[in-house]
DNA sequence: TAACCAAGTGGGAAAAAGTGGAAAACGATT
DNA sequence: AATCGTTTTCCACTTTTTCCCACTTGGTTA
């Protein structure tokens, strides 16, 4: 299970530093793809090999899933992690999530997400801002 | 069960300590989460994983169920209980529940909570003016 | 009332993590 | 074949985090 925040930097190489606490869970190497929200999705092998043949499935049928496949296929990048938990995040997926300076590297449950750290805080104020809908989840799957 | 409340202080490492009583159901580490009404939710990792498991019911696919996971998953840290019973609360968490100086600690039910001092004592100022109402509401439950 | 004990608070030193830069390797182009 | 540019690996510095120890406070007991 991966969670928590973290501000990390990333270089004009387009290396990210992974957090020590997600490294241990992403082995290797992983894959980088566009996500929703203009966020960029990180998998451990794992977790994609999952996660792709359920959008495999999908695909076929309808137009709009297709597109969306295509879209994350397309676009998605094997990265190695190197000797010092850094990732080399390709330029046109850097260009696509608008990174540059202080990003947000966020662990959410089965994935890790890449965010401007404008656009992370401003999404999070969204949510925030939406006070009878947290209680209501929270109510919904039972914590309280 | 965990009841009663603590005045403790975080101090400016962001650490809190938790009153004895609460260390001895919570085991070695715990997971901190936003809560209601801005106050930060502690769970014992047994807790958590009931909770975390039904979280993970609800789906990537619609925006507003996505923002949740974000919000909870994104926000939450593992804290490990250090050798004499404090907890690390990261720096967003501290922010968000406008942590400082002194703080509550409250036990309830299966979680804790932590407040900020001043936030607490409102809200139970609060909650005791619709006194009445509230005895309403537990007489239709039945516990009254 | 004094002394002791348990619990909470604060600070300092050591270790780990993150960042940036330099050097080496590889590939392409002339 | 050599040089230039790009990519990758490695190293060193800085900052942050973690761990440990000592002090303070409050409450209880002799």
């Amino acid at each position: 299970m991966l969670l928590g925040q973290y501000t990390h930097s990333i270089d004009d190489k387009n290396r990210i530093s992974l957090p020590v606490r997600f490294r241990e869970k992403m082995g290797k190497k992983v894959v980088v793809t566009p996500g929703l929200d203009h966020c960029l999705f990180v998998f451990s092998p794992k977790e994609w090999e999952r996660i792709s043949a359920r959008l495999a499935e999908v695909s076929l049928g309808q137009a709009d899933n297709r597109g969306f496949s295509r879209f994350m296929f397309g676009q998605a990048a094997e990265a190695d992690i190197d000797s010092i938990g850094r990732i080399l995040v390709p330029d046109g997926l850097v260009e696509w999530a608008d990174l540059s300076g202080k990003v947000a590297v966020v662990g959410i449950q089965n994935r890790v997400e890449i965010w401007n750290e404008k656009a992370w805080t401003a999404y999070k104020n969204g949510v925030d801002s939406k006070a009878g809908a947290l209680a209501e989840k929270l109510g919904q799957v039972g914590v309280i």
